[in-house]
DNA sequence: CCATGTACCTGAAGGC
DNA sequence: TGCCTTCAGGTACATG
């Protein structure tokens, strides 16, 4: 479900409501939600520190880390205290704080994790650098994609490279970056390289500006739904016409994940 | 990591 | 109504 715009809303809430809270208890109503890799207890521990790369979030807490993915359907709610737990169908765990109030994790599909790991190093080497931040530079970028064979869609899906990109904001970023999914990322030269990067910025900063994008299953911590699908110019829009020419916009099948994309307006980059 | 398919899951939507 | 297929903001892993 969520991408970079929708983990970074949930990430700055969680810092609003549950930092410096002491977790009193938490239980996995699926047995494969709360995934413990560590040999402390979750319990008796503060949260220090909220933040993320790319659509991971990190919480460090007194002595070990939660590293949680939302995948398609995950939902992270927060409980005053004293408030009444709405009926909700799809509970995979809770983790209860001392004050007596609660983060719920919500999660149709049940691929969404919450792992309790001593050291999150290992998850976050995994992944590549996060979209925004200023470590991607135009040349990293450039060289990145120069050492690529893939596709351009791949790459981007492909959180080693850059990270917090999914679906969405990739067919977003392209077509408005002129760009064709099938592009080899190793024929985008540095100035369509350098446009690609500040135009894939500017959309996820719209869409954080927008507080996210909901299809159908995304909300932000207090259970409220994001505005930035009303802005989408090809996701979900097959056979509409383009907002730019006169063309209609195609769905394909890449990497496979439904790929939208003005035939138009975009071009497949061939090696000069 | 090159492209594709399958697995993990549930539910909505469309075709017949 | 109901049955069947396809599809969905993601990622890991297996197969050509």
């Amino acid at each position: 479900m969520p991408e970079l715009p929708e983990v970074e809303i949930v990430v700055r809430e969680l810092r609003r409501f549950i930092l410096a809270k002491t977790i009193s208890n938490s239980v996995s109503h699926w047995h494969k939600t709360i995934r413990n890799l560590s040999s402390s207890d979750l319990a008796g521990q503060r949260v220090n520190e909220i933040g993320r790369t790319g659509k991971y979030i990190l919480v460090r807490l007194s002595k070990t880390y939660l590293v949680v993915h939302l995948r398609m359907t995950g939902q992270l709610l927060f409980l005053q205290t004293g408030q009444v737990a709405p009926r909700e169908n799809h509970i995979r765990a809770e983790i209860f704080f001392t004050d007596g109030s609660r983060l719920i994790f919500k999660d149709l599909r049940k691929f969404g994790r919450i792992c309790h790991v001593d050291d999150p190093e290992p998850v976050i080497r995994a992944v590549g650098l996060d979209a925004l931040s200023e470590d991607l530079n135009q040349p990293v970028f450039e060289q990145m994609l120069k050492n690529s064979r893939m596709n351009i869609k791949s790459f981007l899906l492909y959180q080693k490279y850059v990270a917090g990109l999914g679906n969405i904001y990739i067919d977003e970023s392209l077509f408005r970056a002129g760009i064709h999914p099938v592009t080899p990322a190793e024929c985008i030269s540095n100035k369509h390289a350098a446009n690609l990067l500040e135009i894939m910025r500017e959309v996820l900063q719209s869409a954080i500006s927008n507080m996210g994008s909901t299809i159908s299953d995304y909300r932000d911590v207090n259970g409220n739904a994001g505005n930035n699908q009303h802005f989408f110019k090809v996701y979900g829009r097959a056979g509409q016409t383009c907002s730019k020419c006169t063309a209609s916009i195609e769905k394909i099948k890449l990497a496979g994940r439904g790929t939208h994309f003005c035939p138009y307006c975009q071009k497949i980059l061939i090696q000069e």
